[in-house]
DNA sequence: GGCATGTCGAATGTTGACATTCGCTGATGC
DNA sequence: GCATCAGCGAATGTCAACATTCGACATGCC
């Protein structure tokens, strides 16, 4: 995941570079799904006590991440349909506030900076297109609209499922995304476009419907 | 044999037992926004090590009523003008997938129970209505669709601002609540109505418009 | 054989001591 | 008089040991 540059990243604390590091694991499939995330074996494999790890999977579990229950640990999500739909669906409305929001509020350094990241899509699928590059422009995309929106209660809600729609896409990406490669850039652009000038109700059914196909396109094709 | 003290006391462990009584205490005004929560002094006055107050914070952080910064302690949230309306943006779009979602999701005893809020709420209002109980009722008409969703998610972003809501409120009720007085019922009523039988796009501009109502409540009059 | 119960092990929950950091204060130099 | 910086104190960050809880397995009773 594309890691907000880190001008005071080593003064963050144990904690928080434990969740990095575990975050990362997760993502790099060394955690699937439903398997359980053990402290003790953190903490050593880290070289952090287990005070630490413990904090690091509470900062986890505000991502969505993992879920942890009295006594029995704490586990990686699952990745059933019903997963997919709940986090989609919340989505879709941070999503809908955060165009409109950004709409009229986003300076000319962020808008310039959209279409830089559409352009670099377009790049990135005319090469040999990889998957997991893709998908952190895609996300970067987004992560752009939502400080643009400038709203901290909002960018919080929007950090609360944008790992888990990492970990889908990134699972989904696994198993081939011709599907995401052929909409990608259009979708985007257009999302960019109306940012710019466009009709503020059909921004916001434009956001949503970004979501909802980004949604389909993870229920389709093999399921894991 | 000599019996239990508190019987059923820690099922859900000692942080989420700081964090509830350190909850209560902020609403209740004894820690009013802006003022550090330091661990030390609540480990003694709550009679449980820093490390579960820690715990406790770092969970009231995750309903957004404290913020905490590095090696900076954690301090209550403040009440400006922009934090509301931050809040109440996120409400809005939360409630309006709150209430699709509930719409013919929701079970009949659910229904039932609206209705039976919604009674309650006149009934208080009918005598010497009192503010904090006008809250609660709200407060428990929302917790309830947000219930019919049946989306985990959204039910944790919702619990992300809900002590906030409540915060928010508690504090504008002190300073009278005409206002509020006026609305509660008949808003209430109409989302009932619409959740049972109503066109779903109306239902869901009507859920906006209640959370839009509520800031301006909240905006209006006397500022602390 | 099947179910209730007791015991054990492995993990989490909790704690107090130790290390680190930051803001403040006051001495210092110009 | 004012800016600078070193030391100080108070708070948070980190750690390793101790206590508690839950699931699993074995055991015994029916």
């Amino acid at each position: 995941m594309p890691s907000a540059p880190l001008p005071k990243a080593s003064r963050r604390g144990l904690a928080q570079q434990a969740a990095d590091l575990i975050r990362e694991a997760i993502f790099a499939g060394h955690f699937p799904p439903g398997s359980p995330l053990r402290e003790v074996e953190l903490a050593a494999s880290l070289g952090v006590s287990r005070g630490s790890v413990r904090e690091g999977l509470a900062f986890l579990e505000r991502e969505g991440l993992v879920r942890s229950a009295w006594h029995r640990g704490t586990t990686v999500i699952d990745v059933t349909e019903r997963d997919v739909e709940e986090v989609y669906a919340v989505r879709a409305a941070l999503d809908r506030l955060a165009a409109t929001s950004a709409q009229g509020n986003a300076t000319a350094d962020q808008l310039t900076e959209l279409d830089t990241l559409v352009q670099a899509m377009a790049e990135e699928i005319g090469g040999e297109a990889s998957g997991a590059r893709l998908l952190a422009l895609d996300i970067a995309f987004h992560d752009l609209i939502y400080a643009a929106a400038d709203n901290r209660r909002l960018d919080a809600a929007w950090h609360a499922v944008r790992s888990q729609i990492y970990l889908f896409q990134l699972r989904r990406i696994a198993l081939g995304y011709e599907h995401y490669r052929a909409r990608v850039v259009a979708e985007h652009h257009e999302l960019a476009t109306l940012l710019r000038s466009g009709d503020r109700e059909t921004l916001a059914r434009r956001a949503e419907e970004h979501v909802d196909s980004a949604r389909r396109g993870l229920l389709t094709g093999p399921h894991p």
